[in-house]
DNA sequence: TCTCCATGTGTAACCGGTTACATTCGTTAC
DNA sequence: GTAACGAATGTAACCGGTTACACATGGAGA
């Protein structure tokens, strides 16, 4: 590997005015500069991180920490994170951390290990050790804390939404797909549903599931038909068990939306392809990536941030498994 | 921050010592050992892995590059790789190229610069001089080279395989969805589609897509039965695609598979919830990413290492967008 | 002429680990 | 009694950068 010394030899200077080139930091005579430059590009030279990031006690590294990339939510919210980490020379240390703690912690750990320069968390610990003895800036996204700078859509909001679309399209029993108990998103978007129809006085029933997996989505949609057959309107806690839900409908010969509305939550790209395409909460995954990543960025580079707690909008997106108003 | 030297002044022995303790290196009385875990304990210290790093010259972190995060067949690969990857204690480094050879080059430098000990690459330019002079073991998953160590499945055969299927199964007039250009799998599959066409000596349509986004998928749907509405099979170059290709069939009128029948590529999760289901190709994604850094392990700890090329199989998966033979 | 300061460059300490080598001590073998 | 060796530990060099500090030079201003 060619080191800072090698350079240094070729253009006849010491190490420290190469240095000075590489980081146009202090003087260095144009002549002198020139005579670098090229001994860099002869030897294509670029600067060790890891001895940089040593003496500087700080690296271009972030430390991502998602729950589930194979979940089709989070890959958006990485991209947009990567995109704007990579656009102001950041690089992505990342790892799946299945919502459970001791992962967590472990990554977390071994981030610190790596000198990375901030962490950006999908996590359901916010408030716990771990977090709070960091000394680096620490984005909470998808997930909140009190006072730590965070980023999410409002789930409460967003199951209220859910519930006022199916409600004021028409359907009359409703079921609830609650997702689950660990994950706050999940628990919040239900709460706003529930909230919304308790307050028109509906009936209606849940469906409690306990995970977002593919695997099982089936089978909550299999139960809730079977337990509620009388069903004519399900709000699913996100978009893989409503593609499971209309798929069950589809089986039982119900037709969606005339039989059973459903609306999902997410809005992942997929939905939009379903036949019929899926009515659903959306939130901006991308661009809550994408801002996480901005926030995180400002936190890192400047003293004083002004808004350090970041709530994006949801959106109803009217497709075709709900009835026209 | 902790270092080992406050670990050695609180233990009261040398650095060295400390190191040997933490390393389970050279000899360590028993007693002085006990004192050394404790202050470790005490402190919570755990080394600073980009100081090891720069000594020994090597990390514990691997570079993956992956075209794109947010095309479902990715993540599962990612959390094939992250997934034994964790298991030996090694982290990820990730990157999206988007198929772009700069922005791989700038990824691939930068994973170099952090000291990287092997990389596992979803590239349509293995051989080019990035990789070929990178001196850390490298493993292209989902593509291929020449000698370099690879895991893939076999395109071409999964080409065929979707031409066979769907002609058995009865379709007269096929239209291939021929993947973009410049991804070399993507080119592969459709190779073998058509081998398998003119072997029979079936006609068939091709139309030629650019890009396997969601956002164009319907585009090349619309066109397809804009092109050729007597279509009556249609091998599709993914399964986004073909989610697209039975949106539009559906909202033309056509069932599936009695009209049409669409086999995809991939079986990405949600194909099997889809309504109906998606008949499809698939790759063992999951199982390709696991592998992939099962070889990478093996090459970095390993002098020799008997498989470098791994090819895993593909199989038809039978299910509602086709007809029973 | 002398002082002061901007410019330009080199030397060496430092970041936090690892490890080669030296040293000390106690035991064993001859 | 002493040579040889294993056990235990410390000292200091090293990894590849960055930077504080020292020093040299030359021109401007008094």
């Amino acid at each position: 590997m060619t080191t800072i010394k090698d350079i240094a030899r070729i253009a006849g200077v010491s190490v420290a005015t190469v240095s000075r080139v590489i980081n146009e930091s202090g003087y260095v005579n144009a002549d002198t500069r020139k005579k670098v430059e090229e001994a860099i590009k002869l030897m294509n030279y670029s600067p060790n991180e890891v001895a940089r990031s040593l003496y500087k006690r700080k690296s271009k590294l972030i430390g991502l920490l998602l729950p589930d990339i194979t979940n089709p939510f989070f890959p958006q919210l990485a991209r947009g994170v990567e995109d704007r980490l990579q656009e102001h020379g950041y690089r992505l240390i990342f790892g799946n951390s299945d919502e459970n703690e001791d992962k967590e912690l472990d990554y977390i750990r071994t981030f610190v290990q790596n000198n990375v320069i901030g962490v950006i968390s999908s996590t359901n610990f916010p408030d716990s050790d771990t977090y709070l003895k960091l000394k680096i800036p620490i984005v909470f996204l998808d997930r909140t804390s009190n006072e730590s700078p965070s980023v999410y859509a409002d789930g409460r909001e967003g199951g209220r939404m859910a519930a006022q679309e199916i409600i004021a399209r028409g359907s009359k029993h409703i079921t609830i797909l609650q997702g689950p108990a660990h994950i706050k998103p999940a628990q919040d978007r239900f709460q706003g549903a529930v909230e919304v129809l308790e307050e028109l006085g509906m009936s209606y029933h849940v469906i409690q599931t306990s995970s977002f997996s593919y695997a099982e989505a089936g089978h909550w949609a299999t139960i809730l038909f079977e337990q509620h057959l009388e069903t004519d309107g399900v709000i699913a806690s996100n978009d893989i068990v409503a593609t499971a839900v209309l798929q069950e409908a589809h089986r039982l010969g119900k037709s969606v939306p005339q039989d059973v509305q459903i609306i999902g939550y997410d809005d992942i790209p997929l939905s939009s392809l379903l036949s019929p395409s899926l009515s659903t909460i959306r939130q901006p995954a991308y661009d809550m990536g994408r801002e996480a990543a901005r926030l995180l960025i400002e936190l890192i580079e400047q003293d004083k941030v002004d808004e350090k707690i970041i709530q994006l909008p949801v959106s109803f997106v009217e497709r075709e498994t709900t009835r026209r108003k």
